[in-house]
DNA sequence: ACCGCTTACGAAAATCGTAACTATG
DNA sequence: CATAGTTACGATTTTCGTAAGCGGT
């Protein structure tokens, strides 16, 4: 008999998402299977190979080193195949799921900008954009669960690339209920009215909080949610202040539901800084598109300029 | 619906062995299926990347520019495919067939060896040598169905490469019976006695040929078999010379059968070059393992000596 | 009329999901 | 005991070969 290799480029796929997500069931997921079926499928290209691919004995499938050596091959491959979409259709030609998270002020400035030229120029491509905080995002990415992120703040995680957006002013907003009371945005003014802010998981809560401890200051923290949205609705009931993201905040002052409060220079709060998230291991040509979409939309400064704060490892 | 790519490499490897075969009919062939089965996996690839690859208007199917776009990535794919095998499992890993013409001396002197070496060292690997003289060899080189040949001779086709192996004596043999009456072997010789030779195809009467048209004599060929050993049995049997490669001569010649004839030194034949023949768009990994123990057994020079008859265009 | 490719259709094989089972922490 | 993976099995889908059909030389 003359056995070929029958290697499956479905195979491969499950092999490269149960690798990188790190966990049968989530490959299962992004492929849209079962668990079931994921897990056949790695078997069969164990025994097509020869080789298990996948260490089972402990709670979780740990990547062999025989697997570890064939995954970067099998993401060519992977790769290839994309290749030959694009080759013979054009970039219209990439077809498949691009899965991202983004922070609520980037859904609500940009994602439709980046919904729309992705619709253009790829329209064989289905987005899963989900919102999350920072460190959701981060995570994500982390667990492959997503390609990338849109969001503020970093990861000290090396496999994370960084790569600067823009930066978004934070200011002080509370109801015109409460603004009778309130002049500037000082010491005594954290004393007296609670903050809403979100959750310990978020960009902005980071900066409200280093910027606390730095300038010595003390607040009421009532309310961590992890919508800006609630926050948004909590601060105009005048449950308090809080401190949004000027792009977001703008609607809520532009109907008069929320007032925005000015600050002491010398208490300044830092702007916060957003960033596109990646995994510098995901080379795959779709997401990649994708990611390069949103950087042209998102991005503030022109691409040639070289910013410092460009973090990529 | 999130539609995937759903490309095969099975098709690809449909799509690369019709192209490179020139015809559905010889890569089903060559993959062990049907001309139907194939046909639908093309038809069904198409449909995938939605273009067509092979112009079906004219009488055989030509690959049509898309096509030809997307081969060598299709190659690619396929290497890669073969590099996981071997990454895994070493070289051991590499499975499938091998298909490669060699001439009848090569055949009696080095094939066993070739043979014994591959199944050492790729005991997965099925090997098809098919005996045939020059020019089927190249012409099988050129249409695809063998991945290499080891043979006399050389082929203009700029797609085909051609590296020097060895240099091989020819010699006039006779049957003893014959022998009373000739002493060496000049142009009264060559009057006198019919000559037995190869068919017109062979590189051993290319020779012949082209020395006796040099030199200006002339000959009397009564038989041109397409094999040596009919053509060493008729000499045997005493109906005329023949112009023989010397190792396969020698076995003869010990058995008494037949009889070296000595020559003039200035009409001397030319030696016999051999040459390790192949395809350079033959990329793939597997022949080209093949190809390179079989260079390692019949290459008479040490590989590091550079020789001026290699011919790698 | 031959050769090369496609289409039709029935049989064989592969794939998948539900569900039950096993093992780890 | 909750999570992660494997096994069993029936249903659906895919794949393949035989045989017939079609078009070009």
């Amino acid at each position: 008999m003359d056995k070929r290799s029958n290697i499956t480029l479905k195979q491969l796929e499950a092999l490269y998402w149960s690798a990188t997500l790190g966990t049968f069931a989530l490959a299962a997921e992004r492929l849209g299977m079962t668990q079931s079926a994921l897990s056949k499928r790695i078997v069969e290209l164990e025994q097509e190979i020869g080789t298990p691919l996948f260490d089972r004995s402990g709670a979780r499938a740990r990547v062999t080193d025989a697997g570890e050596c064939i995954i970067p091959k099998a993401k060519q491959m992977l790769n290839l195949c994309d290749d030959i979409l694009i080759a013979v259709r054009g970039e219209h030609g990439l077809r498949g799921i691009c899965r991202f998270g983004i922070s609520q002020l980037m859904a609500i400035t940009s994602l439709s900008e980046i919904v729309t030229k992705v619709r253009v120029s790829h329209p064989e491509i289905v987005l899963e954009p989900r919102v999350a905080v920072t460190q959701e995002l981060i995570q994500d990415i982390l667990k492959g669960e997503t390609d990338f992120a849109l969001g503020p703040g970093s990861s000290p995680d090396p496999v994370i690339a960084s790569l600067y957006l823009r930066s978004v002013k934070l200011i002080w907003v509370c109801s015109p209920k409460l603004s009778s009371g309130i002049e500037v945005v000082n010491s005594e003014t954290l004393q007296q009215y609670p903050v809403i802010s979100m959750s310990t998981h978020a960009g902005s809560t980071a900066i409200l909080n280093s910027w606390a401890t730095a300038k010595g200051l003390k607040f009421r923290r009532i309310v961590a949610s992890n919508s800006p949205e609630a926050v948004a609705a909590l601060t105009i009931a005048g449950l308090g202040i809080s401190l949004l993201s000027s792009p977001f905040a703008e609607r809520f002052i532009a109907t008069g539901e929320l007032r925005a409060l000015p600050i002491d220079q010398e208490i300044a709060v830092p702007d916060l800084d957003y960033f596109l998230h990646w995994r510098t291991d995901n080379d795959r040509i779709l997401p990649k598109a994708v990611r390069d979409i949103a950087l042209s939309v998102c991005r503030d400064t022109p691409a040639v300029e070289t910013n410092p704060r460009e973090i990529v490892p």
